[in-house]
DNA sequence: CCTTCATATATTGTATACAATTATCGTCCG
DNA sequence: CGGACGATAATTGTATACAATATATGAAGG
């Protein structure tokens, strides 16, 4: 990190890496998460390591990070696999990611100054724009987005709550629902930004946590008419 | 473990473990909690090794795991140190321990069942014996309070929850606390998890969330008095 | 035909040597 | 005297060989 100390990395590949763990790291998730990978299947070391093309050392680091974000599991009996997460767990995933959003808005909240609105209001700028061409950006807008949640993170100032988030947005997730997501949807979702940044300027934390409750809580529900149909969780 | 599905683990120590990378697990965790580690002092891995009694492959990964629970931290250039933290990154561990216990608890009361609840009086059972006595026995007071929150943990059903919480449950705190707590806060432990088992049998998720809730918080400002006074956070 | 057990094979775990990086400390120059 | 520079030492990162363990295979016995 720039400031070299702890900071806020909501999504879980901060930007400059180099060694080799790290680069293991990057592809390993890349093959699970956009590759040919599919629940379930088995893994080897051996696998990783061309996948990553670097030794087993380096490789068994990263499956380690991998295995706490539960993109990988281990059996009994050591072996490894992708992730095939049920339902329930999702759901839950969602809850959890709720409840800690939650509560780093209202630490933001009390944490917020001019600058950090500053910077909050041009990353929602460059959102707002994505979402309003006449064939949204995707991509500019899942960027803008994390980075908007990251801010927040970072100014949440909880290096705690900064190493167990990440866990809960894993990428496959987010991009399923935002594919989904219609252009009004997309909009909401600007809105939803702007009005935390209004309540970051009235230092009102329960309003702050209120909003970004409801904020998850509609992508859960998207996600959840995109992925099951109507019924009801 | 016995059933050989994914269980709660609610104290990062599961029972059996042979492998070198957990025995040194254990030794570095020990060494930092009850040994002559202190707050801030810089680890290396040979130093690791020797505490250990194993080479550095084990050590690393025994590593990696405490990096995430943030017993030890690493700075910019990759060196280790044993954590210092902060009163306001204790204070929000307790309140992210409170949501999230409160959350199990939530779940578990939804899948309870007779077995459950037998088990849940039994270790309660054996609390009540511990804080009952002349002198209170701290060690078997923890080791209940452990198996009763594990037995919460494991009923809540939720793999994600059994990997976040176990890092916002630090033996070195919940140590401090219990020396701290008189006889009477004790016996007070003991009738809220009788009234968590009111709650889970009843199957009544609100009462059981707001039980829990109310049982971490009073730990909270128990730690805070022993520790810190009177004032109030 | 099914089960049991021993052997072979595949896979993960550990130690160690070496490479790369970072810190330390003394020296030189202003 | 102080700061920049460079050599040396300390520390972390990676590859690889070997050990331990788990799975698969297949033959023998019922």
């Amino acid at each position: 990190m720039a400031e070299g100390l702890p900071i806020a990395i909501y999504s879980a590949n901060s930007r400059f890496m180099s060694r080799a763990s790290d680069t293991a790291y990057e592809k390993i998730r890349s093959f699970i998460l956009y590759g040919e990978a599919r629940p379930g299947m088995q893994l080897t070391e051996e696998r990783l390591c061309e996948i990553a093309g670097v030794s087993r050392t380096p490789v068994r680091d990263a499956v380690q990070r991998l295995e706490n974000e539960m993109l990988v599991v281990r059996s009994a009996s050591k072996r490894l696999s992708v992730a095939d997460w049920s339902d329930d767990e999702i759901d839950e995933m969602f809850a959890l990611r709720a409840m800690l959003e939650c509560h780093a808005a209202e630490r933001a909240a009390r944490r917020m100054d001019a600058s950090g609105l500053d910077r909050l209001r041009q990353v929602n700028g460059e959102l707002t724009r994505a979402v309003q061409l006449a064939t949204p950006d995707i991509t500019g807008f899942l960027e803008a987005n994390r980075q908007f949640h990251d801010l927040i993170l970072e100014y949440a100032q909880s290096p705690r709550l900064s190493k167990l988030l990440p866990a809960l947005v894993e990428q496959p997730v987010v991009r399923r629902t935002a594919n989904q997501y219609s252009g009004e949807d997309l909009i909401q979702s600007a809105k939803d930004h702007d009005e935390l940044i209004a309540a970051f300027a009235a230092g009102d934390k329960d309003w702050a946590g209120a909003v970004m409750t409801s904020h998850i809580r509609r992508a859960f529900h998207s996600f959840h008419l995109a992925t099951r149909g109507s019924e009801t969780p």
